[in-house]
DNA sequence: TCATATCATACTTAATTACTAAGGTATACA
DNA sequence: TGTATACCTTAGTAATTAAGTATGATATGA
């Protein structure tokens, strides 16, 4: 099973999406529907649970839209990831060997700091795209 | 979503079970499943998966059972879920952002070798627990 | 007041997991 | 050679969950 659901998936690309956005105005839910394949209806319900975590402020009626809360790098992906995600487990809840349930228990932590990154630093990853890219041709 | 399933985290238990078998005789289905609360059908299915797998031998009709095919320390934790976790997949895959498909996948790489611990090391999980009891009292 | 866009909730569909059931096949032992 | 035992295989089912749809309410700029 994916550890993180395309719930997750939608909601880290929409909050990328919203670091991108440097526009004055607010960012509407159907330009980000839009750019990223999301169903417009289902990210609403993403967003609503995104601001009441106040990771994002929303702005009601006409000329609305939805702005991060804070700046791109005070915002971590693991963040995001728990108001979307249920929870984070590794492994089923059936789990009966001490060992074993201890040894998940490590997994956990050591996999929850791998999403420890902030919003800002996922670009990275595309510049490190971008070199291989280009030591490949 | 947990990353491991109950079909995960049954047959590690299973796998684990059979590698603490000091007896000169295989162990049963019936003996594992009773003692890790595994339903006995179900467990027969992932053993026989695992079996194909060349995991673990197999001895057919009256006192049969199942036997580890190599040592505790040449089977790795990743080795049984490869075989019976469709994917270990960190996220669902309609993702559509290139940053985060690139950081997706060093997150699916360091999580793999995290899983790359044998059998016998799961021990030393147990001991960890006990260190902790005793400290506690 | 009207168009626009967020907010909230109920419902539906599809997929998957986790099992259950039932009968077949091989082997030890008497 | 017969019988009990235990593995082997496949088909089917029930329950859960994710994913998406639908509908209408509420707030705001112009």
């Amino acid at each position: 099973m994916p550890l993180i659901s395309s719930k997750g998936v939608y909601g880290l690309t929409a909050m990328h999406e919203l670091s991108k956005n440097k526009k004055d105005t607010p960012m509407q839910i159907r330009e980000i529907s839009a750019n990223a394949s999301i169903p417009q209806n289902y990210l609403e319900q993403l967003l609503s649970k995104l601001r009441r975590a106040e990771l994002v402020n929303s702005v009601r009626g006409s000329k609305g839209g939805y702005r991060l809360a804070k700046k791109a790098n005070e915002i971590k992906v693991l963040d995001i990831l728990l108001v979307l995600e249920d929870d984070l487990r590794i492994a089923d809840n059936k789990c009966t060997n001490p060992a074993l349930d201890i040894f998940f228990t490590e997994v956990k932590e050591k996999t929850q700091s791998l999403f420890s990154l902030s919003l800002d630093e996922l670009d990275q990853y595309l510049d490190k795209y971008n070199e291989n890219l280009h030591y490949s041709i």
